[in-house]
DNA sequence: TAAAATTTTTAGGTTAATCTAAATAAATAA
DNA sequence: TTATTTATTTAGATTAACCTAAAAATTTTA
């Protein structure tokens, strides 16, 4: 079942998509350690997949050393992300969900083969540029479109700018988000940094004005 | 991961299933061959899955008299089933796939787990009855409307009805019927039947006047 | 109803993905 | 720069799902 040339198993899809994540912070290989606690598995069975990836040629990987996606494997992980987001934008656009709802069950839909499916879906969607949390989608040929984002956390008295992306997808975040009525689209201006904590203190939309916590201020991603 | 309740593998899935279309038509206790041949493995493998379906009590099995489904094992393919049919729709009604096409997503997309993702796609759809080949969609309590079908094999010279599901799903049986115009829908007349061949003569939608083979009339089913 | 054919099960293996424990390599600290 | 700590790999098992070949049960046929 899973021998075509694109077919890879479910397993391998997500180390695949695992390493992609990693090494977009990181910029560097990827350790064996960093793999293991993003699948939620054991370093040993890290490795014994690294050497099938590599088999397989969709890593670069000398032992003790890390790894980095070849030319394919970042083809194989773009796509499942492509599918990831679409399937997200489906789940809130059409079915309703709230953006803290969606991840779990894209995670399932994400590996669902089908070229035609998801370019049909792509289209049924009117051909979105970005995912409910403000993810940039990979077109068919697997371009991303990566917008300039800066952090709240990183702003300065003064500044105002589009709320456009988190850097935390978790439940807790995201409903707290919504909770400060931080969501996507949202314009903010930066009326003052509290040096005693780092908090910030802001404006949303012209009215509420609001103090968010520094740790919350480095997850929120704003267009200037 | 396949721990909780209504949790059972994907392997396991695909057993059920297959037991339960077995079980629609012979309405008899299902053989290990059987299930062999439809799940495409070999009956030594059928053996060693029925044990396992039997200590989750999915399936009443004695060793060499075949198989019926449980309660719950009924409840888990019905389930699996609502799934299969509503994707269905959603591929056709939404996406734009023809009837012939959606039987090779629907199979990976019915293993989604999430009841609500599938209350919110039923509702998304408008509920629908039945899916694009006339199959009835089980609602979320596992209840199926049958409706009384008639296969046009067994209609004779005058009768008419409309055409409402079919008995063969594979895509070169579909695709003929496209091109023959017997749709979901067409309202038919019975002209006349060749006693030669048993081939059998109709009009469909009050205009073309078709010939069609014993074989392929035995696999329109038709409300009179 | 005994022999032959068919079906089903058992026995024993394989593969993918996982694990624990032990061994080895690399990085850090004294 | 040696010793200690940490990271990674290897060795050896386990589990789910599958297989082939042989044995056992059932069914069919003569």
């Amino acid at each position: 079942m899973f021998n075509s040339l694109h077919m890879h198993s479910f397993t391998e899809e997500n180390y695949l998509k695992a390493i992609y994540h990693l090494s977009e912070d990181n910029s560097m290989a990827v350790s064996t350690n960093q793999i293991a606690e993003m699948t939620n598995t054991k370093a040993a069975s890290v490795t014994d997949m690294l050497k099938k990836l590599a088999d397989k040629k969709l890593i670069n990987y000398i032992k003790y050393q890390g790894v980095t996606l070849t030319e394919s494997g970042i083809k194989a992980a773009v796509n499942i992300i492509r599918k990831h987001r679409l399937w997200e934008v489906f789940l809130v656009e059409k079915l309703g969900f709230k953006w803290d709802e969606v991840h779990d069950i894209a995670e399932e839909l994400e590996h669902i083969n089908s070229e035609m499916l998801i370019n049909r879906l792509d289209d049924f969607l009117g051909n979105p540029a970005a995912d409910p949390h403000g993810d940039p989608i990979p077109d068919r040929t697997g371009v991303i479109k990566h917008k300039k984002l800066v952090r709240i956390a990183d702003m300065q008295a003064g500044e105002s700018g589009t709320i456009s992306g988190v850097s935390e997808h978790s439940s807790v975040f995201l409903k707290l988000l919504e909770k400060l009525g931080l969501t996507l689209g949202a314009k903010i201006i930066i009326s003052e940094l509290i040096e005693f904590d780092g908090s910030i203190m802001l404006s949303i939309d012209q009215h509420a004005e609001r103090t968010i916590s520094r740790e919350v201020a480095k997850n929120i991603l704003v267009i200037l």
